[in-house]
DNA sequence: GACAAAATAGCACGACCGTTCGTTCCGGCG
DNA sequence: CGCCGGAACGAACGGTCGTGCTATTTTGTC
């Protein structure tokens, strides 16, 4: 019984690795299933549909993600030094190219239009990131880390931008600055939240 | 003669319309003809394969992205007014889910992983976008509305996570925060290239 | 080692893809 | 009038897609 949920498990990581590449959509079960060894049919059993083969994959993306971004980064001491430790690895998942990191970013862009269960899923997924966020920066507040009028939520935002601009300068522009301009702005969006607003 | 060259147009406004939606590659040469009306070969004989349809869309886009984004921002005055006219232009852009603005998104992710001439034409547009916004500010710093110490490269890679963000909860999470967020972040980005650093 | 069950392969299908080819329509020009 | 070139068309090609159906092999249990 093990067999079958190994090699399972041996698709979804080959399908996140190449999603990562060509996107959910462009993600086809022939060229997986020649990309894992076997045959279209063999591979399709698995899964009962393309769909479920993309939400299985996504699943797959993150866990990966939380595995290597959230959790380790929930480790780290309360407040900001947990949430610097969220930034390093999430720089640290698109800088190697870890494909589960990457494939959200890409399938945020490639369903933001199109309706169905993977894309809900993958709301649903940016909600829980989205709060993941402002839940470590809340704690941040509560030990007085950051000002206690700032909004979690907008760091979450804010954050999530710096990342898109990161992963879209590093990847697409090739950009080898890219890391530092991101730990620069992220830098600042720290320092903001420690002092005083400096608004208009 | 001008007959071709106005369905020719047609083809490309209606390719835009469809590519912010399905992307690049999800663009169908067959889907486009019957959304224009006509015949998949008729279409086809326009462009001699879809890669350079491709291509033209992409122009096209970033021709409307021009027109309606970076040509208005260029006609307010110099310095910071001159900046905060290209956040709303790009802003408005986005709100409205203007095809032309979002297809530069979608294509970034789309393409950021595949070689090809039309990936090379996507970085060239994207660096001269970097490029324009980052010569909008360096004439604030002419202009001493911002800090000389200031890196204009810095603004403009800011500036895109704040629109990649804004884009992306807008479209994607459907948050009617975003916007909110977007110009509260933008506000922190122009008031720190006003006053000293706030670094650690 | 036998046997049921699970896992995989082989094959075929309808649909759609980009692309090509030959043809038809139509306005301008001799 | 005939002719010509651009524009659009319809049909067809080879290829790949997702997805069923039926064997066949592999696996775990007695």
């Amino acid at each position: 019984m093990t067999k079958g949920a190994d090699t399972r498990q041996a698709i979804l990581r080959k399908g996140v690795e190449t999603a990562y590449r060509v996107g959910l959509g462009g993600l086809t079960i022939g060229h997986l299933a020649t990309a894992t060894g076997m045959s279209k049919s063999g591979l399709f059993a698995h899964f009962r549909s393309k769909e479920l083969l993309q939400m299985e994959v996504l699943r797959e993306a993150r866990t990966e993600f939380i595995d290597t971004v959230i959790r380790p980064a929930l480790l780290a001491q309360r407040g900001e030094p947990r949430v610097r430790e969220l930034f390093e690895r999430w720089v640290e998942c698109g800088r190697t190219r870890m494909p589960g990191g990457c494939l959200f970013v890409k399938a945020s862009t490639e369903l933001d239009e199109q309706d169905g269960p993977v894309r809900d899923q993958l709301v649903r997924d940016h909600l829980d990131l989205y709060d993941s966020c402002a839940r470590m920066f809340a704690t941040g507040i509560a030990e007085g880390h950051f000002r206690d009028d700032a909004d979690p939520l907008q760091f979450a935002a804010d954050l999530d931008g710096i990342m898109l601009g990161f992963y879209h300068a590093h990847r697409l522009l090739e950009d080898e600055q890219s890391e530092a301009r991101a730990r620069h702005a992220f830098d600042r969006l720290i320092a903001d939240a420690r002092v005083a607003p400096a608004t208009t």
